[in-house]
DNA sequence: CCTGCTATTGTAAGTAGTTACAATAGCAAA
DNA sequence: TTTGCTATTGTAACTACTTACAATAGCAGG
């Protein structure tokens, strides 16, 4: 199943252990953005000894290799989820609905913000504030 | 030097406090972003009895009365500072270096955004992460 | 200048996330 | 299959931040 990842680790001097494995399967079976404590409370129910301090470690060393991808939403919170296609977050912070945006609408936007002020914007990790349209009506 | 923000909080209904003044005034002395842990240090080295509780909840009550702007930055902190004229935070996820945007350029951006999703960007809090122009290179 | 209402504070306990360290267990090579 | 190196884990203590509750203290009105 996570053959490839498993390849990938080994090339780079790290280790398959079931512990990732577990935090892997549980992104992939959700196939949304999970909170850390998601997914130790789902972790612990199938691998009872795994903790809290190894599902973050696992989650910013899978993120660290590009293997998932971390995301900021609202107050401050930060979300993982399987690593697949380019896409962004959109956050209404009144009703806190989310929305995805594809890559290629932001590919545009991002073009404009690096002639005005040289900086690249990382396309992985944007997320975005603001209104959506329901709440601007209130 | 704070009449007319007392007077604002007196018209909603709440009341003005040495800590919430002492907030106030060390943010405005700093003239940049602050953290609440660097919020808390100063604010106790004045008045001793303070704790990092009303630091948390007067950084969050000045910020929802908008009178001073909560951001975050890399790796999910929040920093707060003195609300002033509209700017943005352009900040390279490698170096960590931080870029204030001007709101205008900004403007034009949100419009395509607006256009294309319904959403309407928070213009008060966005943050970008990026790649500065020399970390580019590496 | 008092008085009373209640917003705000400090206290203390709780939750989320991080880190040093010694024990464990992948995995590469024999 | 066995062995040894060291990446990874669990433990336990620690930091940042939050919250319920009773005591305190702004401030509006008399």
């Amino acid at each position: 199943m996570f053959d490839q990842i498993i390849e990938t680790l080994h090339q780079r001097g790290f280790r398959m252990t079931p512990q990732r494995l577990l935090v892997l399967q549980i992104l992939k079976d959700a196939g949304r953005h999970l909170a850390p404590q998601e997914i130790f409370a789902q972790a612990q129910r199938i691998l009872p000894a795994m903790t809290e301090a190894t599902v973050y470690r696992t989650l910013s060393f899978l993120s660290e290799q590009g293997l998932i991808l971390a995301a900021h939403i609202g107050n401050g919170q930060l979300v993982y989820e399987i690593a697949g296609h380019d896409h962004h977050h959109l956050i209404c912070r009144a009703c806190g609905a989310t929305k995805q945006i594809d890559h290629q609408f932001l590919e545009s936007l991002y073009q404009q913000f690096r002639s005005k002020t040289g900086y690249q914007i990382d396309s992985l990790h944007v997320t975005f504030f603001g209104l959506c349209p329901d709440c601007q009506k209130n």
